[in-house]
DNA sequence: GCGGCTATTTACAACGTTAGATACAACGTT
DNA sequence: AACGTTGTATCTAACGTTGTAAATAGCCGC
């Protein structure tokens, strides 16, 4: 211990934590002790003692998913923020993994968790009883009674098929419903998708559903939906993310598919990779950095106490028109 | 505490410990109060008493970086195979922090740190004092005495080099040198270029520098071969990364160059979007769940103290050839 | 029926930290 | 000179776990 400056470790515990009173000279005595002895506090024996640890769980499917990627980054950099670090756990969407995650397998490591679910139900949650502070992104699940950030996505899916009906198309499909009961994204983009065509006084051209929202799956759907629909090919595409768009354009463009001019195309999500496609990707932009912040801020109240009723916060999203959808 | 089971703490903990010599009825009394009370083993608690916690820290510069994003979730997954869990740093490649994550800040809170520097410098490895086991992904940096695992760059930029060169290319330019002594990959793919052309007897037709590994970099590097050079547009590019390779790809398609027709175009990293861009990019794929596998593996011998001097692994590499260079 | 063995359980201490109470000294006031 | 006040430093206990040693009980062979 870094009593080589003489002095009670709760002295050197005050000059760490900037205790204000203790005496300039005894401040340097141990900041010099420290600095020589290569002091590091003990975080485990903080964190016994004072009951929590700094670290939030970050929980969600995988990294290697783009979306997921750019969203985790934003939380980081929030967590850092108020000085927290961020550990992940994937789950790969797998619901045993999610229910693990949720049944609280980092107890007493973590002070809060962010869960992305995929598989989830309502149930799961239900039976939740690890007390750990959860703040649930994405889509609502079941009537949980857990904080709760996301777009909204039946507006966003709306608002991005009237995009295309404005464009004059009329054969208009979507790729990306999902039969599972698991597709709660999916479903209420579809829902969305359906209002915006009833709206316009449309019916829907084709619906493809899709195992995940991949790119491989985007581009088997599209394939799918150019020759099997027997009402011909669509002129315009909703996707419901922007890596089943990518899918989806590859095969477009393999064809020799012109887009937007045979088939216009739009996405979800606004990652990067759709800004470099040729043509750049229509797409709606959730605002990540408002979900992380938001999600982050939510935490933070419920580890303060400070929050009452579970919350269901809505962030913003706009629609960010580029080639795929340009005349 | 869980004495509901009417049993000391000791017996709990040699019950939640699988220590072998506890009575069946006892086992199933201490397990059912544990149950009952939803009782979780404090892991601070034991971290402390243990000296160790079960987390490692992976630094990176970005995780909205594909690459990185897709090295990460093969970290964690192998990770996880130890039982150990991963936080995330993000250090933005920026030196200052770089060096507070290799001067120890998570100190007793990570067993170990892979580390994945963008701007250190040799002095700054030299200079760390905190006894964390660290092993470094990516180039080697100076001398330094840590484990180490990266791919044969120079080989491997040979390799894309040459396979342009074999396509009967002759105007060849690259795509993402950088001045900063920080590039060590960039200087090491560089040289590698170099090598190739050397070895095929032609002079290089231009190398433009970047301040970055991004789209952004790679569409205005592109757009400055294309027009900047006095003798005229090159007829293949090696761009050091993918996601140079993805920008210089827009920059080409928007001005209606055709690739590979006129312009063949390799990148590095084989990143999930360059499989799905169109033309498909061809690259050199690092084995990046072997460089996962293997950093893990070394982290755990420095741990379990079985290390001797330090390693220097060469993880594999291999060209993949996809539309972006085919005649 | 006693000594020594094994199986099971417990007692104790320690990991490194910090909240709160306490000790001490110096100071200004009455 | 006795008093409270303030600033500084220390003391004590506690956070929840587990390694070690020790206690207890049952069993065997003689």
């Amino acid at each position: 211990m870094a009593e080589r400056a003489g002095v009670s470790i709760k002295t050197v515990s005050n000059v760490v934590n900037g205790y204000p009173h203790v005496s300039p000279e005894t401040r340097l005595r141990v900041e010099a002790a420290i600095a020589e002895l290569r002091y590091r506090p003990n975080l485990s024996a903080r964190n016994l003692r004072q009951g929590r640890s700094g670290v939030i769980a970050l929980a969600l499917p995988d990294l290697a998913i783009p979306y997921f990627a750019e969203l985790a980054t934003r939380v980081i950099a929030a967590a850092d923020q108020r000085g927290w670090t961020v550990l992940i756990d994937q789950t790969q969407g797998d619901r045993a993994k999610e229910r693990l995650v949720v049944s609280g397998i980092r107890a007493h490591l973590i002070d809060g968790l962010l869960f992305s679910p995929l598989a989830l139900t309502g149930g799961d949650l239900a039976a939740r009883v690890d007390s750990t502070p959860m703040v649930l992104l994405g889509e609502r699940v079941g009537r949980s009674p857990y904080d709760h950030v996301a777009v909204d996505n039946v507006a966003a899916a709306e608002e991005a098929t009237a995009h295309l009906v404005q464009l004059g198309r009329r054969r208009i499909a979507a790729i990306g419903a999902q039969k599972a009961a698991a597709g709660v994204t999916a479903r209420l983009r579809l829902r969305g998708f359906r209002h915006a065509l009833a709206k316009a006084g449309l019916t829907e051209h084709a619906v493809a559903h899709v195992a995940a929202f991949h790119r491989a799956d985007g581009a088997t759907a599209m394939a799918g939906l150019l020759t099997g629909s027997p009402a011909g090919p669509p002129d315009a595409v909703f996707c419901f993310n922007d890596t089943l768009a990518l899918g989806a354009l590859r095969t477009l463009l393999a064809r020799g598919i012109r887009v937007p001019d045979d088939i216009a195309l739009i996405g979800f999500d606004d990652i990067e990779d759709g800004r470099y496609a040729t043509p750049a990707l229509t797409t709606v932009a959730p605002d990540k950095s408002q979900i992380a912040d938001v999600a982050v801020d939510l935490l933070a109240s419920r580890l303060s106490g400070t929050a009452a009723q579970p919350k269901e916060l809505v962030a913003g999203h706009r629609l960010i028109v580029r080639e795929s959808t340009l005349h």
